[in-house]
DNA sequence: CTGTTAGCGCGTTCAG
DNA sequence: CTGAACGCGCTAACAG
């Protein structure tokens, strides 16, 4: 049997109140602290969280849903705000919708249901409406790589990530960009096609040609369709920019299919690993995405704790390029 | 303020016990179930997990401790259980231990102390005192791809996947093999490196020599500086067993970067997605990952039922081997 | 089948 | 600073 409260004033002779106080940072005398705490180790008592829960009205764990989990970038955000949490003494509930939008409207009612205390998503798509059951319990979201209005967000600046490649490819001397991109669906789609078109505008004073910037699915598949579609194309880009990680892998894997003559100039994103892997050495738009996950669990610890501003807030971070060699 | 039992009782005049009675799949007549059903909407009552747990000793959820978070193979893992779960009705709080044994204790007693109803964990190494405060309090452990003395485990047959492995390069002519694993610590590089002997003894009467299986850094980078290591013997090997991912992916690195005629043949384990990256394409040692994750989900749901042997139960799934373009 | 009565382990009033 | 008493929301005996 698990030692309680009652144990411990059977060893102390003190009141509940008192031992209660102890584990609380409550005044309790030094020569009663020590009994508490001597009982405490003899009895390898430890506090119930479950109890605590009801009384206080916090399960002390947030939840956070995926959209899906075989991905660096979530990897790396689960990773690191599980850590961040963990310190403050949350437990992290991760539920993966698998980029579904019906199975994140479940897991949010399962997350609602378990009484987390927050959650954290990296959404489907812009359909803000699956929240509704958070909402209504007053369960601070925070959303993550997406901005989603009414609720906070922590993303960062797609346009400025996306004209920052543009940039470096016209200064090379590149006229025709191609992009590979998935559909305006998602607010991280739109925004990086936008910032394409955009940026190219800027830089050349034309648009691009829409051949140039159609969506694909997002997937590596997307990708690696995408770019040998491109290449078809009777007047070719010479670089191609890839909108985020897997379509990278795609385009890559198509460039290794085709001779070395045919290669364009890449700007992928992501995962400094995979550069190493990968001949041409692309160069990449990278993500603070540590940092990314670090900021949403302030924000969350901070919703927690009751601060913060009525109005939902949104925090915004820098990408930066890495060059690469040979593709510019 | 959140509906309760009360709210429902005050708008339908039942009992407490006959509300409880219907959330818990005991028998109400059809009438009254309709009237908490219409309340239970009225209200959008949702049942309060932590309160229950309070009576029921039970949590609901499930701990899982992963050595490292950022690895497919965990990653698979993690969404696998973690969707078994769910369906069953448990969360899954997840625990990074980053390789730490420290971290590991330390994560093991915070799950304890959110009282989960089970752990699952990938170990970091062979040492099982942490898991003392989970036996204490008689939660059960399944531990995944190591095996634990008196612990249930779900694991690889590691020195048959070696030995297929081995089989394939004599098969092909060649001799001279050597191994890129790990130290001995682990259960999964002992194995390993214990069937890479046995296997090249077998088939070609010879202990392979020492310096053809040195253990490296798990890591990429330990693998990567292992290639090159065997490459530069006074007696290469012209074929190389990775044993596990992260060195094959540090010896394809290390490939990419010396020159074509050189490339011995490899043999590397897991992840698909990237066999296709990569020039020479590897025969790959493929582990059932899906199915390890759900035979582990399927041993916790068991011992949470309370069914199973007394005894701790070991589960052993076999690998393929899915062999490559130009590499044998 | 339903209602009554006790708690689960802990936090929080209030007196003292 | 400490203790007694109550209740968080729900489940588990019992009666009826």
């Amino acid at each position: 049997m698990v030692a309680t409260y009652k144990d411990i004033r059977r060893m102390t002779g003190l009141s509940l109140a008192t031992i209660s106080k102890y584990y609380n940072g409550g005044n309790v005398l030094g020569p009663n602290r020590e009994l508490i705490e001597k009982a405490a180790t003899a009895l390898d008592y430890q506090l119930n969280n479950v109890a605590r829960g009801l009384r206080s009205r916090r399960s002390m764990t947030v939840g956070v849903i995926l959209d899906e989990l075989d991905s660096s970038f979530n990897t790396t955000i689960v990773s690191r705000m599980e850590e961040r949490l963990r310190e403050a003494g949350y437990g992290t509930i991760i539920c993966d919708s698998r980029k579904d939008a019906e199975a994140q409207a479940d897991v949010l009612r399962f997350l609602v249901g378990k009484m987390v205390d927050a959650i954290v998503v990296v959404p489907v798509d812009d359909d803000t409406s699956f929240l509704a059951p958070a909402r209504d319990r007053d369960v601070p979201v925070v959303a993550v790589d997406r901005l989603m209005p009414g609720t906070d967000s922590v993303i960062i600046d797609n346009r400025a990530a996306i004209a920052s490649a543009i940039q470096l490819l016209t200064h090379a001397g590149h006229t025709t960009i191609g992009l590979l991109a998935g559909p305006d669906t998602t607010y991280t789609m739109r925004e990086r096609r936008a910032g394409f078109r955009d940026a190219v505008q800027d830089r050349t004073g034309l648009l691009p040609r829409s051949e140039l910037m159609t969506p694909e699915d997002v997937s590596i598949e997307g990708g690696y369709a995408g770019l040998r579609r491109l290449l078809r194309l009777s007047a070719p880009p010479t670089a191609v920019v890839c909108a985020n990680y897997g379509f990278t892998l795609g385009a890559t894997i198509a460039l290794n299919e085709l001779g070395q003559e045919s290669w364009p100039a890449l700007v992928g994103f992501d995962n400094l690993e995979l550069a190493r892997l990968i001949r041409p050495r692309p160069t990449l738009v990278t993500q603070p995405i540590e940092a990314l996950a670090l900021e949403a669990a302030e924000l969350v610890l901070q919703r927690l704790s009751g601060a913060g501003p009525d109005e939902s807030v949104t925090i915004t971070l820098e990408t930066t390029l890495l060059v690469g060699h040979e593709s510019t």
